[in-house]
DNA sequence: CATGAATGAGCTTTCATTCAT
DNA sequence: TATGAATGAAAGCTCATTCAT
């Protein structure tokens, strides 16, 4: 006599959300099941019933953080021209009352990339996607001429990526910081660069 | 009679080095006090006898760490050219073998600011003193109109050390990437832009 | 379906129990949790589940312990006349096996008001209510003409209070001394008087 | 080439009143041969050359400590009435300001009796010679009729000195009581007996 | 399915004691 | 003699995990 499907996914959606609210204010080896169970309403034996352990709990919340962030992503890819794509990617990725809770959490994953690696073989994979997306795109403003022929698409996607978590690292640290307009001012220096006529650049 | 001063500083040190070693490798909250002692070679004993508490030895560690990068770039700002400091700077910093060790341990670094004040307010002051030294050779270089008049000085700085920050991940989750090469190209697109003439930028 | 409120009543007293037998015996401090755990049959953990710290259970075995007393002895004044009162006042509080534990409980109670300001606060109220129920019975036998009009209550209450305490302590030196027999002798010196028509009484 | 021999006695001296210092005012278990080398002055080493350990350095003390109050306690004897003696003797044997110090330092005696079989048999012996000090006191008080004939000697020190020690524990307990006067009052209610007439006394 | 009492390994920290200097 | 750095056993406490109900 099984329960319905659903009262297995809402049980499950009620946990992982406690498990983010709880991780990404306080880490992922600060946090205990009790907070958890707490925070979610559940009992401790209802964390186990639906997950074996606190690092299955972990991977599967880092799984469905990463899957969800990934379907915003495509909606945005869909819905968004180019330009706004560009422009405004950290606006469409968090709301911007999130952004606290969501730079926190990429901290703690990228820390716990370093321990564990079911974790940090999913947020690779993640990367890899994300690069690859990023890449395609540019090779599409390649073919359509509006980057120029000789811009690597690779090397491009990856400065980009690493762009947006530098600068939620920035923001961390000064949160007086405007994060939109530092991103939008840091892509338009890209697209039209900021060395004047005059610099010889290196090779 | 006491012992020579210079015992102090150096089991200090011995133990400073051996909980790098541990913390960046595993993470501040995993490892123990007892794993630090082991590897320092020393007792249990001694590490409280040079630090009141793990936090203490912590927050020691991360101080002693950030003012010997910020030595190293001290060293490099005085001893290259604003060419070879821009192009190169991943290169100075970090001797090409350690740059695991020393990612893994930026990452522990951010995380641990999320739930440690007297951390985070540390690292948060590297990070300004960083932007305002990066911000100043920037005014320096549109002075000498290296770069376009336009380029904002906070704005650029803040870009550069999140490409940095950023590029540090990337290449955790891509170990076969060439980080170098990689922040190269990046800095070269930077300065060139990457748009085409064709492009409309928003403004 | 909570388990029988029972449960959690019989678990602390099964606590309370254990710490009593060792406190008694080896003190506040030597007492180790593990060895509550151990006596109780319970785990460490089980002891924190219903006490928070070393620090509370102490301070609920006091509480525990002093009403405990308190009952017998609120029961001993409603059962007994003022005589059995009087003179068989330790017979009553502690079966006579019990001496021993109780006296070095005693001993403890008083070393540790030295050190822990919430069990001293305790231990001195419960002094203030002996004090103020023994002054009322004095009072009462005052007005009934059994004690001299001149006798003051409340010096008279810290008399027998002080004897008994203070027996307690030549008890644990001497055991080989019947309690009984001289608190009973004391009282009857106290009540007759042991100075001789002769003497000259200081003012 | 010894030292001269009142170095060794000044140093045991220094240690000794810094142990009792501490001691009295936090226990036995919870003084660390840290805090007396502190407030001592010296180094710990220099304790553990004085004293073998911390249980051998309790005892010496717990023996000084009796011994110089049973030399206060002999002058008294000498220099004082029996009037005086029987009236005053808590004013003589502490100086009023050191009362609080060295009612603790007797709780934590008391308390550690229980556990140190040492200290109880140093602690046994000092009541057992001022039981029987106190008891020929009595005899010869007896001998020329200022007590009752029947007093028995020994009943009557073992009252006499329970009520020295149970009158500091309720001092202990409410410092706003008047020590002396109530030693005083409580030595008179003995002499003059405070039953009435009207009492008939159990056998 | 769900609860929460119970477990116990393992953590940080303390401290009596030792010993090279 | 005297110092204080170093040791390590043992303490209080936490928390992932289990399991009877």
């Amino acid at each position: 006599m099984t329960t319905s499907p659903n009262l297995e996914d809402s049980r499950r959606r009620q946990i992982l959300d406690a498990a983010f609210s709880c991780f990404a204010s306080r880490g992922f080896s600060s946090v205990t099941m009790d907070d958890i169970a707490r925070v979610s309403g559940l009992s401790k034996g209802a964390l186990y019933w639906y997950y074996k352990s606190k690092d299955e709990l972990i991977l599967a919340l880092c799984e469905a953080w990463i899957e969800k962030n990934d379907r915003a992503l495509m909606k945005m890819a869909q819905e968004c021209s180019l330009d706004q794509l560009l422009f405004d990617y950290p606006k469409y990725l968090f709301a911007q009352r999130e952004i606290a809770a969501h730079s926190k959490f990429f901290f703690h994953l990228w820390a716990i990339s370093t321990e564990n690696d079911e974790v940090k073989t999913r947020v690779a994979k993640m990367y890899r996607e994300h690069n690859e997306q990023a890449g395609a795109f540019v090779r599409t403003a390649v073919d359509l001429a509006i980057l120029k022929p000789e811009v690597d698409p690779e090397n491009f996607a990856r400065q980009i990526l690493a762009l947006f978590d530098g600068l939620l690292i920035q923001w961390h640290y000064d949160p007086t910081m405007d994060l939109s307009a530092n991103w939008s001012q840091s892509v338009r220096n890209l697209l039209e660069g900021i060395g004047s006529t005059k610099l010889q650049i290196q090779e």
